[in-house]
DNA sequence: CCGGATCCGGCTTGATACTG
DNA sequence: CAGTATCAAGCCGGATCCGG
């Protein structure tokens, strides 16, 4: 199955399903971890403002990538035990490093989206 | 809903649900765009051939993947009429231009694998 | 045969309600 | 406020079938 022949492991092809960027992938490609990431780079939060922030995440998607991330080491996780409970989240040092690819995919975003929405049309009205 | 002031648009919020990030998000947060971006990246490839590259795609998902960044004008899809029908993938201009953002992420996920491993680790044996 | 569509079963996701 | 529990719906993957 796996071909271990001059390891594909450190090239750039993460195709082999045991590849690190696969791993990765399958972590930061579940569509929340991202924006949730990106909220987090700009400043501590706690889970309520996460909730609104990152618009359109239910309850139980916030709290699972949370504890996904947590798992990871990228995002720390501190209960302070006042009256009304406060849970506050905020980036590891790891989590931080994180921030540069993801500006650089969002960038990408912002300055093709026009072009993307174009091809749509195109695409949609030819079918 | 949608909070339309002071236009969040272009600015590094990508957490209002209409923002183009998000839209962007949605399609390379699918898991499987990334993967084929990146192979397409090294050369054009034919159906089959991205179906083994790409390992553990379904084929369902390889042509709704390839269909989606087709649309979006990020590949672009060629026939060849020949006795067994042969099908071309290619990334178009605008495809080539996020394999740059991809790049730093396949990166970032090989420089910190091994930390993310140890997180996990360290997270499930304390539990 | 290659590329792809369709149908079906299982897992993931999301909405809602409930708890500490 | 910060989750957990429950259940319905949608998405994914695999098997199967179709067109050239």
């Amino acid at each position: 199955m796996v071909t271990t022949q001059s390891d594909p492991m450190l090239r750039g092809d993460p195709y082999a399903a045991d590849c690190p960027t696969r791993r990765i992938l399958d972590r930061i490609g579940d569509r929340w971890t991202v924006l949730i990431v990106g909220v987090l780079g700009e400043g501590d939060a706690r889970f309520s403002e996460l909730r609104r922030r990152v618009c359109g995440v239910s309850q139980k998607m916030l709290t699972q990538t949370l504890r996904g991330l947590e798992r990871d080491g990228l995002v720390r996780r501190t209960v302070h035990p006042e009256v009304p409970v406060r849970v506050e989240y905020a980036l590891t040092e790891a989590g931080r490093t994180l921030l540069g690819p993801l500006r650089a995919l969002q960038e990408w975003s912002i300055e093709h989206l026009s072009d993307v929405s174009a091809a749509q049309k195109a695409y949609d009205g030819a079918e």
